[in-house]
DNA sequence: ACCATTTAGTCAGGTGGTCTGACCATCGTC
DNA sequence: GACGATGGTCAGACCACCTGACTAAATGGT
């Protein structure tokens, strides 16, 4: 998904597929969706059924310590009121819990609870296979040049970084 | 956005940027977010402003003689009834026409129509803009490589390739 | 201390995107 | 020419997301 693709060079009435020079952002989107998509079929597959995408961005950015949802919203790029809804569902569904900020009466941390663990680790365990197999075709070096080449576009390309 | 990221390695308790490992997934999703976020910008500057992300991610499918709505459905992975909905939006608009398929009763081709040709050609420049920020962040050698690291990545993270 | 401003979060209402399920028309084939 | 597969549409529902308006607590200047 991409207004980035705005566009297609190739020339090939009717074509499917797109053999032409692509944008850089729509390569970038293939991993991504690719990825996406294998975490929530597999937590899927485990039993964590009741996960939505939405509901993943937001747990994502969960840090170890918990984190404000004003935070969340903002690295998540919704509104609060945005992440408000998608949090209120994952408290329900007993993957997170809110817990009163110490240093700020007014804040409050959401933070991982019981069943959200389980789901971390395993998500943690899906992503480090999806990532061997595409190091197993990339090669290791080419890999990291590809890592390294995003870690710095991400400079410019990340508000929140 | 991202399931992707379901997972954050870094320890730092109330951290709220994250700056440990970020898996490659998650990476990818930064630059495709800034594409997609300065494109729509902009052609809502240029007075395009009743086109949606959605929206953007049909056409931006369709192909130089036009393409049939399973396949804009199918490459955009979402449902024939989605592409549907989005392709009377973009009819209605004057950005796309359908015409029958010459080759299938059954079928007819989604086209770029007249105010849909001024969208492409502004969305082509901004895209080349954008690539040319991020070549000069990145230096040439470095988007070289990261393109072709990205279109082999792509032979398996893309099923319609 | 006090008030103004900012910041964290919530509530209400609405739109848009997406899905599942059921359905019709046409194509291709045996 | 009948039948399964394919292209497309209709109906109804849910979820994600937004704008606008609001409360409560923190912060900073006088």
């Amino acid at each position: 998904m991409s207004v980035c693709d705005e566009v297609r060079q190739d020339g090939d009435p009717r074509d499917h597929g797109g053999q032409g020079r692509q944008n850089l952002a729509l390569l970038c989107f293939y991993p991504h969706r690719a990825m996406e998509a294998r975490l929530l079929a597999t937590l899927a597959a485990e039993g964590f059924d009741d996960l939505t995408i939405a509901q993943g961005r937001i747990a994502a950015r969960i840090g170890p310590g918990g984190t404000r949802l004003t935070d969340l919203a903002a690295q998540a790029l919704v509104t609060k009121q945005t992440a408000n809804h998608l949090v209120d569902q994952l408290e329900r569904a007993g993957y997170v819990r809110r817990v009163p900020d110490p240093t700020d009466g007014r804040a409050r941390l959401v933070q991982i609870a019981g069943r959200g663990q389980a789901v971390v680790a395993l998500a943690r365990r899906v992503e480090a296979e999806v990532e061997a197999e595409w190091t197993a075709h990339l090669g290791e070096e080419v890999t990291a040049q590809l890592r390294a080449a995003l870690e710095r576009l991400r400079e410019i390309t990340d508000p929140y970084r």
